[in-house]
DNA sequence: GTCTATATACGGATAGAC
DNA sequence: GTCTATCCGTATATAGAC
């Protein structure tokens, strides 16, 4: 799979997406037009994710908010009671769409090591696709409600336990060399991450999103070898 | 090397580091008394790194800064001109240490494949005994000025530039693989920066600074091996 | 549903006493 | 050198008109 099918195979509409949001928060949102509700929450979330991930969620100002979204402040606070109940919203859809589209693609492959390489660029490929949420969720930690930071916790275990428990299988099948499997994850998921997270010098050296994930694969795919005939020599 | 000889190769006395701190930003420092000026710049870093890991540096307040410091608002002020004049102080002043530490380290070793191995436990042990000043630099880029991001850029593009020189180096002789050197560095790169930015991983895995150095040089080495002998195996 | 106007609190910074 | 008291701008949030 390459990123254009990838981005196809995703392909929710924005409209389906934020329906779902309108009915999972039915409760704090005070507008009853579902039409008006899906606009406006679309210009929110994105407003929301773009100043913050420019200046920060907390330097984002209601002022800087409201003329993003073209909304006033009395308008916007009737779609969420306050500016951290708009955070705990904005991560809470993320990480449910998140979970949903690894697992969809992810669990049906059978073989480990086909497993570990569709992992590796599924994943690569979901952080392209929904960039501002990804950087946002790593950078916001520090403003989130303990209850959002855990769940964040979790969902970072979550993912490198995917990984883990591919190694594991792999391992036990004789399809990769022995390593520990947790810290192997582990480091897996910090390259992913730099994709997202340092963007500027992935744009800079002109890397496309496939070039990338062709590189993680290789890298992680050469630590699980199962033989070793190279060597590394020193003069 | 391991980590506990490389404290004592860089056992700088905090007196002294205070002190270049103290010559360094003398126009700026209206305190006169060299001595009240090293204990307190002392208790202002730490107390700046400290609140802003915990809540981020725009978050943490001047009183709360003040209480923590245990100076008055006042006497702060006649450390530096402006919250913004504090964060660009830590800022140089780290830059300048980590810089002066990885080239002493560094430079001296000849031999490419010596060289990658000694470049990477360098660089995690530094952001071992430097980590709260790692983390801030990290986590702060949007709270800096114009001038000061351009630095904090220019620093991780001249660190990525060690690693790809090494690996240039090493592959020219024949030690390494062929392997784009840039995309190697930025991936060796990522893999350090977990160390100090997930740090709640770790420690909850109880993984030691040694063994993560370990994992990193190994994980590293097998993906610039000059020969490959084993492959994956797909069922 | 959305707006404008405003209540209220808290932010950084400084003046002047000691 | 350091402190206390205070200035003044800007923050979030809401009330009430339309």
């Amino acid at each position: 799979m390459n990123y254009q099918e990838f981005q196809k195979s995703i392909n929710v509409s924005k409209e389906q997406l934020y329906r779902e949001i309108y009915l999972a928060n039915r409760d704090q949102i005070q507008v009853k037009k579902e039409e008006t509700v899906i606009r406006n929450l679309s210009r929110i979330f994105d407003a929301a994710l773009k100043i913050s991930n420019e200046k920060g969620f907390q330097a984002m100002s209601m002022r800087d908010f409201s003329k993003e979204t073209a909304l006033s402040m009395g308008a916007l606070y009737s779609y969420f009671a306050s500016k951290d109940e708009l955070l705990d919203m904005i991560l809470r859809q993320g990480r449910q769409l998140v979970v949903r589209i690894l697992n969809a693609h992810i669990q049906p492959i059978e073989d480990p090591v086909t497993k570990l390489e569709a992992a590796i660029r599924i994943h690569i490929y979901l952080s392209e696709a929904l960039q501002p949420w990804f950087y946002f969720s790593f950078m916001e930690v520090k403003n989130m409600s303990p209850a959002e930071k855990e769940n964040t916790v979790a969902g970072e275990l979550y993912t490198d336990q995917i990984f883990a428990d591919i190694l594991i299988e792999g391992q036990a099948a004789g399809h990769f060399a022995a390593r520990d499997p947790q810290q192997s994850a582990s480091g897996i998921k910090a390259l992913l991450q730099d994709w997202y997270v340092k963007r500027w010098k992935h744009a800079r050296r002109q890397t496309s999103v496939d070039a990338y994930a062709d590189f993680i694969v290789d890298f992680v795919m050469a630590y699980h070898r199962v033989s070793d005939g190279g060597k590394v020599q020193r003069s």
